[in-house]
DNA sequence: CGGTCCGTTGAGAGTGATCAACGTTAGTGG
DNA sequence: CCACTAACGTTGATCACTCTCAACGGACCG
């Protein structure tokens, strides 16, 4: 499938009929203008959100008024699904920018395993992923340098937006703030600004106007903390959960 | 079902085939002596292991040599299901303490899948509640003090360990080393050792010789950066994955 | 009894935080 | 089109939490 359900094919390939329900997914999105909550920490989940369009953040309050943003999510991903297991939102939901959801009720997820094993196991799958993307970050965050994290943090958010096909010509929108930037990686905005100068000023990014360029490659990855992991090929996957 | 197995029925109750499946993986397991490895980084990828007894960790290293503990493991968890989604191990599995395993093969997990949609849904619920536990880690670990990252960790800690049956008299066996902790909270044995001697002072905690006890709750709660979220009950999930 | 690992303690250094000010951009309403 | 305002980016000075380096003691083990 093309952007943005391309995930849902990441692993494995979908049956005409769980292709037709993930596409129908998208006929009644709901839209969310930048800055507005798509669900707050503590509402009660209904469902889960795939999104559609434009640029989402999962975030979470501390007790001292800090936030920690967890991700920033780009079209293609699932938002909300790790609160399923909670009695309440774990998680505030916003859109960066003018979003685009759908909607997923709990009953419709429930009908989905029930009548569709392929589909059921790729959001297993993209579960897994995004397990080993939080441990990515938690590895940045943990144990790397304000400049480490950076570059760690753009290449991957680079990989993301390619897959989701919002590069172009290596640049891309980046509608982040600095003090956003500073809430994802636990900096401060202040840090974030001479971290992201120096970037520059190396020539490693180009910075413009609300879009960024990634000039170096292969300086950035060299200063990263770690390199990314490499996704399985479809292969592996092939003959798991054979008929729907 | 009883600890170690408490955790296939977190959040679903399974049917008698569902449960003897599970109950089947004890029978061969592997045992792994004390430090170590289950399975290295960059190793294959057969499945996945689910520990019977003993403590684990999973890892990641770092470029610089650095290590990365993602989650200090007790009975009942289940090891390396992110790696299924990638094309070598991506995680460092290995045994704290001396430990018992069950392997389980991508072959067995794909008869899970095709054969038993409620332990199918039973494991897509347990990696959505290890995505919250890992956004949990990396809200302590990007904003907050090493004594509060300390103390959000310990009462974790406590939890886990509660639901495993394996807390006697508000104590239980402590068998990680300061530097190991220091892996896991991004900070250094150092830090990690007068961090706990403030909380020891402070009458927070008793430590001896293995064993570690919490003296005191909400004295710990008091400097910890978050109140772990609440988990859905039973009830939410019960139509789920219906018939098996 | 020697060696190694682990915990403990001290002194000094550094990365990133804090506080504060100013420039710049974008959005709004007249 | 311009004035006004608020949000964001930039820069400097200072502070502090945690790291680094180093040494020593105790426990366990061969």
């Amino acid at each position: 499938m093309q952007p943005p359900f391309h995930r849902f094919e990441e692993f494995i390939s979908l049956p005409p009929a769980d292709i037709n329900l993930v596409r129908g997914w998208a006929a009644n999105p709901r839209r969310i203008a930048r800055h507005q909550p798509i669900r707050r920490e503590g509402d009660p989940v209904n469902g889960v959100f795939f999104l559609l369009a434009g640029w989402a953040a999962s975030s979470v309050i501390l007790r001292d008024g800090q936030r920690q943003v967890i991700k920033v999510h780009v079209p293609g991903d699932m938002l909300g699904f790790p609160s399923l297991v909670l009695s309440s939102a774990g998680e505030t939901l916003e859109a960066i920018t003018d979003a685009s959801v759908c909607p997923i009720s709990n009953a419709a997820i429930g009908r989905v395993i029930e009548q569709h094993p392929r589909l059921t196991v790729a959001l297993l799958l993209n579960a897994q992923k995004e397990r080993v993307a939080l441990t990515q970050a938690l590895t940045w965050i943990g144990s790397a340098s304000a400049l480490a994290r950076m570059a760690a943090f753009l290449l991957d958010l680079y990989d993301r937006l390619e897959a989701a096909g919002l590069v172009t010509d290596g640049a891309f929108d980046f509608p982040l703030t600095q003090q956003f930037i500073g809430d994802l990686l636990g900096l401060t905005a202040v840090h974030v600004n001479r971290t992201l100068k120096r970037l520059d000023a190396t020539g490693y990014i180009d910075r413009k106007k609300g879009r960024m360029q990634i000039l170096d490659f292969e300086g950035l990855r060299s200063v990263s903390p770690n390199l990314p992991p490499k996704p399985a090929g479809h292969a592996a996957w092939a003959r798991i959960g054979g008929k729907s």
